[in-house]
DNA sequence: ACATCGCTGTGAAACACATAACAGCGTTCT
DNA sequence: AGAACGCTGTTATGTGTTTCACAGCGATGT
């Protein structure tokens, strides 16, 4: 979630990017698709900046990581400046995704999956819940969370989501961490403590909805304090 | 979610904090009532610290935030220090939350809030689908969102979730600060232009999934990079 | 009783990130 | 044609946050 500021790093040529900075990306890109989705062919940096709240200076500034320069008369070009961060931020070919736990949670997940992100599939769900495991859910199959190992090595999963109660998460990522996760995307409420070559990302509902009450308590639209002066 | 760094602050007493701080301080607090019903009595900064997955210096210096003084040989008290950060979060009384959009999210953010958070409760959920509206849903009364701006006067609401899909977000998000809601958090993965005075928390589960799928195609543990060198 | 130990609180330094400022250039207008 | 404009890429500057380093102190042991 929001707390680590850096560590994780990436090098793209000679430079090294920050997580910030990807997420930006990230960001951007779904902006552009949209974009063209609708139609545009050119946006200008001040344009895309408030499509992603962001200024136009550390727009440009994180579009220095991808090695396409846009026109100062034109601006850039949508479908090109999608396809140049795309060449920075996509694996080689389609990423397969684990999904553990098959609550509420989890089929929320499944839902949100369908369609979307082509190059990101979800090809194997787990739980311990023997009714809901050997069947198949959104075209996906599921397995009891014992044959993780094999069905991970076997389908070359290297990501995985954790959708389970907060007391069961370090244990399920441990077995997948064994089983050879390289990087976990964590919905409980626990921070998990693994081996440092393994990426986590916290989505702390429970923090983060803690958070927005906190600040929905602050001094009164005194002087506004969001954005900048 | 993650693109911010600090943006809005509170204060308390003379002192401004940051919203790095506020979050590692609610997580502080949650680990806290865990060791405090475990029957843990006493705990050290470093102890916390690998519970809450930060360095103990860090860890100190959020803790200046709350007055509360640990002993250096006994280390803090488990239930005063809870105690501590609570008066510096918590509302004076307990605060209403709306949720909007009743699918399969919606649903899963009521399980998740059943039994815990007594200082937040949802108190009214919102949809459009007709067949969702005018019942009691997990306890809580759900009403047309047309009806949103007069329920959450009525109720004395100032903090919404948004759970509909990305198309409709905007416009819901218009209605309740119509309605008066001071704080957001947002799961739909479009960014949301509102009023400055207005607090909104994006959690946005494409943008992070990418982030974690991109973090597990990194230079393989050559020299582990999380953490410092 | 005195020295030792380990932890806390905090000033100072280091760092990462965002913001501001500016040089370059294609287009448009006079 | 020449000047002016507006946007881009990039270098500097500033700000906020984390890390380092150390003084202070209660308890413990000899």
């Amino acid at each position: 979630m929001t707390i680590k500021r850096t560590s994780t790093r990436r090098k793209f040529g000679r430079r090294t990017v920050s997580e910030l900075v990807v997420v930006r990306l990230i960001l951007y890109r779904r902006i552009l698709r949209d974009l063209a989705f609708s139609g545009t062919r050119y946006v200008f940096s001040h344009q895309l900046a408030v499509l992603a709240d962001v200024t136009p200076e550390q727009l440009r500034r994180d579009l220095m990581n991808v090695r396409y320069e846009g026109s100062p008369t034109r601006g850039y070009e949508v479908v090109v400046l999608e396809e140049r961060i795309g060449t920075f931020l996509d694996p080689p070919s389609t990423q397969s995704v684990a999904l553990v736990g098959v609550g509420n949670l989890g089929r929320a997940l499944f839902a949100y999956f369908l369609g979307r992100r082509p190059l990101l599939q979800i090809v194997a769900a787990f739980d311990i819940d023997p009714a809901k495991v050997d069947r198949m859910i959104n075209g996906c199959p599921s397995y009891h969370i014992s044959e993780a190992r094999t069905v991970m090595r076997d389908k070359g999963i290297n990501v995985a989501m954790i959708a389970v109660p907060a007391a069961a998460a370090q244990s399920v990522a441990d077995t997948l961490v064994e089983a050879g996760v390289r990087s976990l995307l964590n919905f409980a409420d626990v921070r998990l403590r693994l081996p440092p070559d393994v990426y986590v990302e916290h989505i702390d509902i429970g923090v983060t909805l803690e958070k927005v009450a906190f600040f929905a308590r602050r001094p009164a639209a005194a002087g506004k304090d969001a954005g900048s002066p």
